[in-house]
RNA sequence: AGGGGUAUAGCUCAGUUGGUAGAGCAGUGGUCUCCAAAACCACGUGCCGAGGGUUCAAGUCCUUCUGCCCCUG
């Protein structure tokens, strides 16, 4: 069967995806669906760095702003939105820009991990938790251990929200299938990526673009955005938030705004090499180095590269 | 000016009766299959403020100088 052909523009926050993907969608007429866990909340834009309004008129952005703060969401989720998404593009004749940070929802996307089988299970959460606290982390790790063995190689003791996971699938499929079982049994990815990658050679300077960017987030309203977030109910997952959830001592009067504001900036900056370390696994990426080349240049090498891949695919 | 205190990793500090130094945070690298902007793992050489002295041996004791802090005037 013939693949789908997509293209992804990936990299770490703050590196310039928003306007080189709008630049691209233009040129190809493609429509752009964002890859990014914070941005599918309507109610924090100017924390998690939305596309401007008129970027967004002129080029289709899905998967942005859809979803309120009190839910929580989740890749499965995700995965099955963007599935919807890319079929309506196509058939429209259209091509699909992936473009975004979340690399777990990009790469679970394109390689079409299957999330069917065990979900959310509240029940067996809820004897996991009891267990936990009368038994202790370490006890769950041992159960873990005694049941799927094979599992528990990859996770580490300490990491107790994998190991509950991996309990929580174990207890609910009902069957001696491990999730290394799953693993092994995955279909065959329908899409054919083609991916570009945006960051700067030299990590100060992408360090410097965070910190600048953190300070036009406050002019632009982020305490305004905070205040009312922390005023409404909010999940566990938009709490997450970097730009929110650090502001909260702020409003506790636990913290200067200054401290706060740091703060801010020095999660950013982790968040950011966290995703670089994500991205570098994917050996497929091209990557692009504004610090290194032009605006202009790196336009233009995408657009070529994009026009012979779409010429290859048709 | 006099009295007291302090000076150790980028920051905050530990360092027992003298045996050439170690935590937290920061930073860096990494892991990743339903909260991922999350969660977790690994990595610790620094003229111990400067000079002099005592000692087999000084971050540790003595002394001078310098910086900072507090008290009194």
């Amino acid at each position: 069967m013939k693949k789908i052909p997509v293209i992804a523009l990936v990299g770490p926050t703050a590196s310039g995806k928003t306007k080189l993907a709008v630049d691209i969608a233009k040129e190809f007429n493609f429509e752009v669906i964002s890859f990014d866990s914070m941005q599918v909340y309507k109610e924090i834009g100017i924390s998690t760095a939305k596309p401007t309004k008129e970027e967004m008129q002129e080029i289709p952005h899905h998967l942005i702003d859809f979803l309120s703060i009190d839910k929580s969401f989740s890749v499965a989720a995700f995965c099955e939105m963007a599935k919807e998404k890319v079929d309506e593009i196509i058939k429209k004749g259209k091509l699909p820009l992936f473009v975004g940070g979340t690399g777990l929802y990009i790469d679970s996307f394109v390689n079409n991990v299957d999330f069917s089988s065990p979900s959310k299970n509240e029940e067996i959460r809820q004897i996991i938790n009891k267990t936990e606290q009368e038994k202790g982390s370490d006890y769950l790790y041992e159960l873990l251990k005694e049941v799927d063995f094979e599992t528990s190689k990859s996770v580490h003791k300490n990491n107790i929200k994998r190991v509950k996971r991996a309990l929580e699938i174990y207890y609910s499929t009902g069957v001696n299938k491990t999730q290394q079982d799953k693993i092994a049994v995955q279909n065959e990815s329908p899409y054919n990526c083609l991916y570009l990658g945006l960051n700067f050679k030299s990590r100060e300077n992408l360090y410097n673009r965070i910190n600048t960017r953190v300070d036009k987030m406050f002019q632009q309203g982020l305490l305004d955005e905070a205040k009312s977030f922390f005023e409404n109910e909010n999940s566990a997952t938009s709490l997450q938030a970097i730009g929110i959830k650090e502001l909260k001592p702020y409003f506790d009067s636990e913290k200067s705004l200054d401290e706060c504001s740091d703060k801010i900036k020095q999660e950013s900056r982790r968040y950011a090499k966290r995703q670089i370390t994500w991205f570098k696994r994917n050996k497929k990426i091209n990557w692009f180095f504004p610090d290194e080349q032009s605006y202009e240049e790196i336009k233009q090498t995408c657009f070529e590269l994009i026009g012979n891949f779409i010429k290859e695919e048709f």
